[in-house]
RNA sequence: GGCGCCAUAGCCAAGUGGUAAGGCAUGGGUCUGCAAAACCCUGAUCCCCAGUUCAAAUCUGGGUGGCGCCUCCA
């Protein structure tokens, strides 16, 4: 597999630093608010990559943070008169009812800041001890100079940066292109105890102290969106390396921004949305469908438009699930025909093109491609009247496994069956045979209302949700 | 000022040297009690200019337009 390292700015083989295992670590939200639509791109691409690498057979250990304390958390807590662990509480536990409709698979750590305390502070201990972090007032900070290769992931050189950023006003930083890596507990704010006193750390040192604890010195992949690779990820470097003198992530990958009707996502142009209310809009299927479609390294943009495109693709491959289940139980008995075994011994064809897809820097917009040269090829042999049951067994294989790589499409537990149903479609059916159209007519509305669709075929009535 | 990204049919979106995947929408057809789904047919010389090459959407240079980071916003 290929991927496309920022910090080398190209695409490179994937080598993972022990065969078969992959260490990856993903900055995860600040839990002050429910996800944005623009947040729901890494996780969506990035709990991609895994479960493609999972595919793929590696053993993959995935570490996806939560920012619990920030002044963010603390602004919020203040506004609504109650802690920040609460604040915090909440909006995780709504972070997991959107990602499970998205179908993110909770990562195998997902640790908390304040839960990691003890390793923060061990590591800007370790930071100071060997020069590059001072203690300031309560503060410490990171002397930036110390690190000759500050820079390399966004490929400035110190002195650029310095040049364009804004000049911090904190008069007790040795230089401006200091960032904070424990901050003293201001009145009324909450605090752990330091060598430096009260205070509380800073953001950038949260992702190196975790993915240190849960991972080790030295990860195969980091993960983000690109506004993070500066000065985030670039600060990440410049402490872990520093603090454990061991490089510290072999690829960096960063996903391009979600772009609104082509504007950047902001409450001032009032084109924010979250994905609870985009997922009431359109659904969460479409949602991750949509960021799918295209490769994460292009920007994208958000719309009405692009959202039920989304919503018509998907229901294509869920049409085809649906006939591939129904024809797995109601075609025809018997071995397959000669065209049936062509196309099936065709199937190998299509997932190894998927994987080329998937393999190319996760281009999973080429592997959604495939997977509708496929549903064609299926649906043109189910047209037939003969359809062999061995045949769409095959096929309805083929089609759900390379969709659960994906995590797209309804699953056979999405659409179960009832005996209420099908004793309305009986009932229909009963209708139809006496040429009661009106009264076949008036149950299939009926159950439409329901969200049930009715489709009749050669082989009997199959039916779908919505 | 520094660094970087994008520009492909009505819309979304792959394709990085050999004359353009896929999806949505549109129109026509087949099938169907009707419907739905499905299938077939239907559409682009790839922002502009110049260059390299037998050959460029794909490489180089120059434009134009849109966007991002350099401000703890993914």
């Amino acid at each position: 597999m290929k991927i496309y390292n920022t910090l080398t700015r190209k695409k490179e083989e994937f080598v993972p630093i022990e065969e078969g295992r992959v260490k990856m670590y993903s900055c995860g939200p600040t839990v002050y608010n429910y996800f944005h639509i623009g947040n729901a791109r890494p996780f969506i691409m990035f709990d991609l990559l895994r479960r493609y690498l999972e595919y793929r057979g590696y053993d993959v250990r995935f570490v996806q943070n939560f920012t619990d304390i920030d002044d963010k958390v603390i602004r919020k807590a203040n506004e609504e008169n109650t802690t920040y662990d609460k604040i915090a509480e909440r909006y995780i536990s709504e972070y997991f009812t959107d990602a499970q409709g998205l179908k993110i698979r909770p990562a195998t750590v997902h640790p908390k800041a304040t839960d990691n305390i003890d390793e923060i502070i061990d590591i800007v201990k370790t930071l100071v001890d060997k020069g590059y972090a001072y203690e300031a007032d309560g503060d410490v900070y990171f002397r930036t100079k110390a690190f000759k290769e500050y820079g390399k992931l966004s490929h400035q050189p110190l002195e650029d940066l310095e040049a364009g950023a804004r000049i911090d006003v904190r008069e007790h930083k040795e230089d401006p292109m200091d960032f904070a890596l424990w901050k003293a507990a201001k009145p009324d704010e909450p605090y752990w105890e330091s060598p430096w006193g009260k205070g509380r750390p800073g953001w950038h040192i949260e992702c190196s102290a975790m993915a240190r604890r849960y991972l080790g010195e030295t990860i195969d992949i980091h993960s983000g969106g690109v506004d993070l690779c500066f000065p985030h990820h670039e600060n990440e470097i410049a402490q872990s390396e520093c603090a454990n003198g061991k490089p510290f992530a072999h690829y960096w990958m960063h996903n391009a921004f979600l772009n609104i009707d082509n504007q950047k996502m902001s409450k001032s142009l009032g084109n924010f949305f979250t994905v609870r209310d985009a997922a009431g809009a359109y659904g969460y299927e479409a949602i991750r469908f949509f960021m799918i479609s295209a490769h994460y390294r292009t920007p994208l943009n958000y719309s009405r438009d692009s959202l039920e495109q989304a919503l018509a693709s998907l229901a294509r491959i869920n049409a085809a699930l649906v006939n591939l289940r129904f024809l797995s139980k109601n075609g025809t008995d018997g071995e397959m025909s000669r065209k049936e075994k062509e196309s099936k011994d065709a199937f190998e064809s299509y997932k190894k093109r998927f994987c080329d897809a998937m393999d190319d820097d996760l281009n999973s917009a080429d592997a959604v491609s495939v997977i509708f040269e496929l549903v064609r090829e299926v649906n043109t042999l189910c047209a037939e009247k003969d359809v062999t049951r061995k045949y769409a067994k095959e096929g309805l294989a083929i089609m759900t496994e390379l969709c659960n790589v994906l995590a797209i499409g309804q699953t056979e537990e999405e659409n179960m069956l009832d005996s209420e149903i099908d004793t309305l479609i009986e009932q229909r059916q009963q209708a139809r045979k006496a040429k009661d159209f009106k009264e076949a007519d008036r149950i299939r509305d009926e159950l439409k209302t329901q969200g049930i669709i009715l489709e009749d075929t050669p082989q009997g009535v199959k039916w779908s949700r919505a």
